[in-house]
RNA sequence: GGGCGUGUAGCUCAGAGGUAGAGCAGCGGACUUUUAAUCCGUUGGCCGAAGGUUCGAUCCCUUCCACGCUCACCA
């Protein structure tokens, strides 16, 4: 039946025959008042639970309620199988018309379309061909679609279609979902691991008036009423060591960042940082916190230690090695196994003892050179999990120094996979220090350096009352989410993924 | 921002300087236990956008847009 009645209007740009036909139909079950939204239809048993129980189910003749979505549709004449799909699984469904009632087989087959949103009321029995399947004795159509889904095997493959309409991809690709539980999940298990050692979980602001926390450019915003400009937080750390001021020993705040930096297959513009303080406490506390709370959640959410990322295997369950800065250059760096490479060096002494093995791209000073070769040579192998630690102080503006060495900070990474996934450090809680870090931040900014730090004058009021020895952590949860996900690109663990205008 | 690549039907993809193809979906028909059901018939396209070269461009050239990979910046 071919079916066009000019009452559906079209809204959107792309509506072709397909869509305006399917408007069709619900216009045309609208006359027959019937409404094809319906407001509410309760599901008795959801496809996992008929599955677990089938046996019971097809015993007692159960009447059982199931909803879902039509993933699959095939016509035997007088009779059809339908697959409905929920949030667990896919179940058949089997319609005969002489068991149906006449309208419900008629909503059936004239008006519902792969797509729709349906539910069947039934008893359960095996086909056959030994597939579990709903007799029905009723069919309601729930919610009409009157968008064709791609196509039924080779899927939804264009990954732009599948970023900027990430429902179609959920729907349509198994396993999308599965990504996102476990992100869920190791989110809610880190959580429940912190909580349990008595660590507050808190809210800091989102927008700042002095940004400050990392080195990144921010996104700027306005605040209209206060005729204010704002910046989207690049990182909550000098909120949360307010906090620590305020006498809280032991914070966290999972949260979004933004930073107006490249975009990348590790790089979103907002992406979500666990940060994490602990009051008494120096780097290395928080290096061995760090490794056991990953491990945990591995555990707990994956059910291993051992994981795949890509052609890469690594085994979270081993201690992680600590592997100071200058040590991994001399490890990893071929040629520079007796380089006695010196935060204090001038340029030329590094670029002399450099010149074997590496070649900088740029002139500066010595710690800049060295963190070049180390980010070009050493950190693409760091692809089992290790701590790189002692990092120079001089970009580490909010680390404490080492007690006898004022150049190396007490500051760790974490890499896993060729990726930095977790930054800590003993933290500067001396306010005179801070303020002296803060106007040589400032200093570089008027020499052009947009990423360096504000003066943030409140924080080191803060500082003046005192914070405890204290030692924080911040850890990517995409980078996270992605390592354990076996995800190549941090788009695909995040929902929606910032993306240019489409029209 | 630079380099490389991609963009053709709702989806997955062919194609070629001479006016557009397949499979699936859709539409019409047959079929009351199918599994990518099958069988018969059939409708869909500003070939990403705008210019240029040409008798003729979807194809060649230029610019632009979107996306992917990569480098740079960064977590």
């Amino acid at each position: 039946m071919n079916i066009f009645i000019d009452g559906g209007t079209a809204m959107l740009r792309d509506h072709n025959e397909i869509i305006r036909n399917r408007y069709a139909k619900a216009d045309a079950l609208r006359a027959e008042r019937i409404n094809p939204y319906v407001n509410r239809w309760l599901p008795t048993h959801s496809s996992q639970q008929i599955r677990a129980c089938q046996e019971q189910l097809a015993a007692d003749k159960t009447r059982v309620r199931f909803a879902g979505r039509i993933v699959g549709m095939r016509h035997m004449g007088k009779a059809s199988f339908i697959h409905l799909k929920d949030e667990k699984g896919r179940l058949q469904a089997y319609l005969k018309k002489d068991i149906l009632p006449e309208a419900d087989y008629k909503v059936f087959k004239e008006y519902s379309d792969l797509g729709d949103i349906a539910g069947v009321e039934g008893e359960v029995f095996v086909t056959r061909t030994g597939e579990l399947t709903i007799q029905a004795l009723s069919y309601t159509l729930l919610s009409k679609s009157v968008r064709p889904l791609p196509e039924k095997w080779h899927g939804l493959r264009d990954v732009e279609t599948r970023f900027r309409q990430r429902y179609v991809d959920l729907i349509v690709n198994d396993g999308v979902r599965e990504t996102f539980v476990l992100r869920s999940r190791l989110v809610s298990s880190m959580r429940n691991y912190l909580a349990g050692r008595g660590y507050l979980e808190v809210e800091t602001p989102m927008m700042h008036t002095v940004c400050g926390g990392a080195t990144a450019r921010p996104f700027k915003t306005h605040h209209n009423a206060l005729n204010m400009d704002l910046f989207l937080r690049i990182a909550p750390e000098l909120y949360l060591k307010r906090l620590m001021v305020g006498g809280i020993e032991k914070i966290f705040e999972i949260n979004r960042n933004f930073r107006n930096e490249g975009i990348s297959t590790k790089h979103n513009p907002e992406f979500t940082m666990l940060e994490l303080y602990t009051a008494y406490w120096d780097y290395r506390d928080t290096m061995a916190l760090t490794e056991y709370m990953i491990r945990h959640i591995a555990r707990e959410s994956f059910g291993r230690t051992e994981f795949e990322f890509g052609d890469i295997r690594f085994d979270l369950g081993p201690a992680f090695p600590r592997v100071t800065y200058l040590d991994a250059i001399r490890r990893w760096v071929p040629g520079a196994a007796d380089a006695d490479l010196r935060w204090d060096d001038p340029p030329e002494t590094t670029l002399e003892k450099m010149r074997p093995f590496h070649t900088p791209e740029f002139r500066g000073p010595s710690y800049q050179m060295i963190i070049d070769l180390f980010e070009h040579r050493v950190e693409p192998q760091l692809i089992f999990p290790v701590y790189i630690t002692e990092f120079p102080k001089a970009v580490s503006p909010l680390a404490k120094s080492k007690p006898d060495e004022p150049l190396v900070a007490e500051r760790f990474e974490l890499f896993i996979c060729g990726m930095e996934i977790a930054n800590g450090y003993s933290e500067l809680n001396d306010p005179r220090e801070q303020y002296e870090c803060f106007r040589q931040q400032v200093e570089a900014k008027a020499r052009g350096d947009d990423e360096a730090h504000d003066m943030d004058e409140d924080y080191i009021r803060a500082l003046e009352y005192g914070m405890p020895p204290a030692s924080g952590l911040g850890v990517g949860i995409d980078r996270v989410t992605m390592i354990l996900t076996n995800s190549p690109s941090i788009r695909d663990v995040i929902l929606f993924p910032l993306m240019k205008p489409e029209w």
